[in-house]
DNA sequence: TCGCGTCTTGCGTAAACCCGCATCCCCTCG
DNA sequence: CGAGGGGATGCGGGTTTACGCAAGACGCGA
């Protein structure tokens, strides 16, 4: 068994690479990569390798990196191992993990004990192990209550990116109208509307862009969220030309 | 001499440690917190104490707990380790040093002598030692070409929390057309205006969004900084009431 | 097949934004 | 002390947003 470390931290890897060896004593061989883009070259020069990813990297992020690889080799399998659990990122990976993958998230404030047997269950049994915490988020994000179906995310990901409506309109293939629609349904549901009930009307804020903020205070988005988001409308802006 | 650790990482926590025990052997108590109200408490408990400092940690982050501490004991001497020199975090601790007092800012990545040396420096010899990719920034945050007067990083952080021009005005006791004027030189300094020169007018963006978005990617805002502004306009909106 | 809830569109309006043009005030420098 | 530059304001108007009202469109069980 082959196992492939991506963690820019030179602590954390190491203590991974620990982690790993007394885990999975079947391990013959442990590589390390320090970033997303050299993550995804040694796991295209090691095919069997199992993958442990770290999400926050500078530069090429675990996201990014995984959704390349699992590309290119569909059943790779994939232990996700992060220090937050924001939506953003639960959402992230849930969209990009394949049909029937065997993946992982734990979190590094997870114990010792729980990161081997999850390394175990992965990488041995096949399994996916979801980490308790970020299990919830993922049952939240599918009940429909007080939660976020694609559709609004999606436009909360366009007016965070800057869009106007007509824009938004225009990739999105939908009517100006329907636009903002989506956007009331948004402000509804992330209750921009100033907590102040019987105060005087003069709402205090942009509902645009406080959408934005609370969505960001509340874990919704994320600097990496906001980054992929940014690099696929720059290629459709191309794409527009 | 005592040595006040607040990192919210083990691994980090326990490297630090160390470090602090082989750069100052004449230190003879290290105390560890591994959060900003525990860094605050126990800084208070241990009158002499220097302190090394996370900036990011969750909940009550390293600028918060610097600020309250240095409230309470300006001549603290605090080395902030950090992973990152953005732009929000250099200018958020540049905005709380208190005048004269011996302060640090190295970076996680830079080798072990480098944090040592900084160790010495300013707890021995208390010197400011501030690392050079974080002084870079700082000179480029006062050399004004390209670069964001205070007046313009307000009036960012005014509409990143999603207050309307109305509301900035009233805050800043500015009138409105003032506030709409600064945010001109906003758009324009963040370069908001779609790098389509002879593309079609339709701007596709919304400018004010867009310029949150773009501050953000370029780092000069990031959570930590939009959490705090955000507590800070709770209180404004509080004393309105 | 009917009925109902959800989503999409149009129309129309009031409010908020963006911004060119033109004063004023204040500070600095020669 | 006068010239010049930067920021604060007013005025005016063209755009964009936010959103109520209402008519279709689509899907899904009874």
């Amino acid at each position: 068994m082959k196992v492939l470390i991506v963690e820019d931290d030179p602590l954390h890897r190491s203590y991974l690479h620990e982690a790993v060896c007394s885990a999975l004593p079947e391990c013959e061989t442990v590589i390390e990569a320090e970033n997303g883009i050299a993550g995804e070259q040694l796991a295209r020069d090691h095919k069997s390798a199992h993958i442990v990813m770290d999400l926050q990297m500078t530069g090429r992020n675990g996201i990014e990196a995984a959704r390349t690889i699992w590309k290119e080799r569909p059943d790779t399998r994939i232990l996700f191992w992060s220090n937050y659990s924001d939506e953003a990122y639960v959402r992230g990976v849930s969209r990009i993990v394949p049909d029937g993958a065997a993946y992982g998230y734990v979190l590094k404030s997870a114990s010792d004990e729980r990161l081997k047997l999850a390394l175990r269950s992965i990488f041995v049994e096949s399994q996916c192990v979801i980490d308790r915490e970020v299990r919830g988020l993922q049952q939240k994000s599918i009940g429909h209550a007080n939660s976020f179906t694609d559709s609004e995310y999606e436009i909360l990901v366009d007016i965070a990116l800057g869009l106007t409506d007509r824009a938004i309109a225009k990739r999105r293939n939908l009517s100006l109208r329907s636009v903002q629609n989506r956007l009331q349904h948004l402000y509804d549901k992330l209750d921009v509307y100033q907590a102040s009930p019987e105060d005087r009307l003069d709402s205090q804020f942009n509902l645009r862009a406080r959408a934005v903020t609370v969505a960001f205070l509340r874990k919704l988005l994320n600097y990496s969220a906001l980054e992929r988001a940014e690099a696929e409308l720059q290629d459709w802006l191309n794409d527009q030309s």
